[in-house]
DNA sequence: GGTATGATTGACT
DNA sequence: GTCAATCATACCA
């Protein structure tokens, strides 16, 4: 004891040691944590990698599912940040965010690729491929690479089996975020500058 | 009740 | 470049 609380994540901690994730870090600007998010490294059951691309869906956000309130699919959004909010995408995928901001304002960050560190072998059986830019580069690819489903929904990402270590000194880029209609104007996209693991590129024209 | 849409991916021309 | 897969949700009658 005697550390100070507002610098450790939730609940008890039988190591004692200092989390790597400071408690606060999701309770911020939706937009904020996207790009802090950048160069972080996320792993589920030891498998996964550097988080390359992110995007942020806000309050006030037309293209956010939170836009028009909570349902029973978006429920995660409007609790508590710090959280796993997965969402089926086109009826195949599946697609992971973690819950930023202020609980009930419906805000989340998109994972969008990682670059491969950890459990290449894993990821490589999960998607069928070997290619490393070719297991994680997508919102789709991530999770069917890291076995994120439905069943991940509502879990914490800073205790197990997921791990989240924070990393700064990044060098991150913006652009308009990717497959929307709605605010499709908005630079809420954050990128890792020149990593070849991002899901597209370059920022669409 | 029906029908259109989508924060995607992979296969194909 | 185009397009199908596949289904929960949103929206309309």
């Amino acid at each position: 004891m005697g550390s100070d609380p507002a610098s450790r994540t939730e609940g008890s901690d039988p190591t004692g040691l200092t989390p790597v994730v400071p408690r606060d870090f999701f309770a911020r600007d939706v937009c904020v944590v996207a790009g802090d998010l950048v160069g972080a490294t996320l792993l589920l059951d030891g498998v996964g990698g550097v988080v390359v691309e992110t995007e942020a869906y806000g309050p006030d956000d037309p293209a956010s599912h939170s836009f028009t309130g909570p349902t029973s699919r978006n429920r995660t959004m409007f609790g508590p940040a710090g959280r796993l909010y997965v969402y089926r995408s086109y009826g195949i995928h599946w697609c992971a965010n973690l819950v930023c901001g202020v609980e009930g304002v419906g805000a989340a960050v998109l994972l969008r690729a990682l670059e491969p560190t950890s459990g290449l072998d894993v990821m490589q059986a999960r998607r069928g491929v070997d290619d490393a830019k070719l297991l994680c580069s997508g919102p789709g690819r991530l999770t069917q690479a890291l076995g994120i489903t439905l069943a991940h929904d509502g879990l914490r990402v800073d205790r197990p089996p997921f791990t989240l270590e924070p990393s700064p000194l990044v060098d991150v880029v913006a652009g308009p975020r990717v497959g929307i209609t709605r605010a499709a104007e908005r630079p809420w996209r954050y990128a890792l500058r020149g990593s070849p693991f991002v899901s597209r590129p370059r920022p669409r024209p």
